[in-house]
DNA sequence: CCTCGCCTTGACGAAATCTGTACGCCGGGC
DNA sequence: GCCCGGCGTACAGATTTCGTCAAGGCGAGG
């Protein structure tokens, strides 16, 4: 199952490993981030300055300017969060890090998923409210960030899949959707081929948000070709 | 009607186990993709070396070099997608196929969907599409990325086949399409000396999208030809 | 161990879509 | 004016797809 934790935040990431680079490109792209890169302090500086990012991933050893310098300059003129990436877990060189401005320190091998978590921490505490818009349409209510759905002020509860569902719909609205993409997108690749899973959940989904007697208004279905929420 | 996933789009397939490597081949040639084949990791470096795949799956386990070092030396110099089978679900194992700059990371056994599903979400980030740009015409809107048509701001709906032609039309928009070619595009080489089905969902949708009572200024019809799509 | 909520699956009637036939229309050739 | 091939439209049967419901599995929590 598919999340899309990092709404459409950047995160600046600075490392001069490719490897690295990649693997943390990979992640963050696959929690829905947005990526701007560099190899050496001197790049992250000025592509922080250039477009402020909402978060910023650094390498504590880099070929010219030091991680730690690096958080020290961007903490002169930013809140943003900033994670420290450290190849040993030296108690001292954490403390510096973190006197440096630097919210957290994470020290590798990292598994994908700290990584993620630690961010989203950081991000919390330094841009509390993530920029996803609340949907309406029809008297329907859908706050994505909050994780709330309401129909003319009555909340309403959905299952996680239910939910999860909505918000792909809701995030693509106005546009289609496949069968196999919201399949892939909710379910994953193994269920992309299993349309009567969907049936289901949309069936139930409907009960839940549309009006109880009266014509679809939110989700329209297109035969043979997929769902769309209508925006 | 026929699916054309995998557009032109060249695949490396690595394995050195000969049932896998045809059930590859099988089904991505089935959705359309090209395939060149490799039984080692030298094969596989040298066969991508001559000619660039736009994708690649490779198998963790090979008679010579290892799988995710195929990879790394993939990724050296090719921004490719690339995807890493193994037998194990070992998540260290993931992890290094991931650092070592692969895409995705597939387990045995896996049903062909969710391959062609992982495989297309890859290139998808490799090599993004270019949009697909809203078409307009004697107040007709048509967006083939949302697969809507829109009369004077009202929304019409189309049936899958209908659209397909409409879509077929509209990219070539300006330009004669032959009955043939038409037939071929949407329904498939089978129909392609069926000019009945073609005349009776032009009917529909110039029903549907023409001015109710005008000339035709949308889809004009070359008497013995085709039709084309005015712009 | 039981209960409860949630998800999946299969079956069946209902709806939408596709295909092919029938028939009327129009324009060119004679 | 008449014939004829190609075209446009309406319609009906066949086929595919959808919505709904009930039954069963699975896991969390008591």
């Amino acid at each position: 199952m598919t999340r899309q934790r990092g709404g459409d935040r950047q995160i600046l990431i600075c490392d001069d490993e490719p490897q690295i680079l990649r693997a943390l490109r990979l992640v963050l792209r696959a929690d829905g981030f947005g990526i701007v890169q560099a190899t050496t302090g001197r790049e992250a500086l000025d592509a922080a300055a250039l477009r402020p990012p909402h978060a910023a991933i650094i390498d504590l050893v880099l070929p010219d300017i030091d991680g730690i310098e690096v958080c020290r300059r961007l903490r002169e003129w930013s809140e943003m969060a900033i994670i420290v990436l450290s190849a040993v877990g030296d108690e001292e060189e954490k403390v510096r890090a973190l006197r440096a401005g630097a919210d957290d320190y994470v020290t590798k091998p990292f598994g994908p998923d700290e990584l993620v978590a630690r961010l989203q921490a950081a991000l919390r505490r330094s841009d509390p409210e993530p920029p996803e818009p609340v949907v309406r349409a029809d008297g329907l209510e859908v706050d994505l960030a909050a994780r709330t759905v309401r129909r003319d002020g009555e909340e309403i509860h959905l299952t996680p899949t239910e939910f999860e569902l909505l918000r792909v719909l809701v995030r693509n609205r106005g546009r289609l959707m496949t069968h196999r993409a919201l399949l892939v997108e909710v379910w994953g690749p193994r269920y992309a081929e299993e349309p009567t899973v969907l049936r289901g959940q949309i069936a139930n989904l409907r009960r839940k948000i549309e009006r109880p007697d009266g014509p679809r208004r939110l989700i329209r279905t297109d035969s043979g070709v997929g769902y769309r929420f209508v925006g």
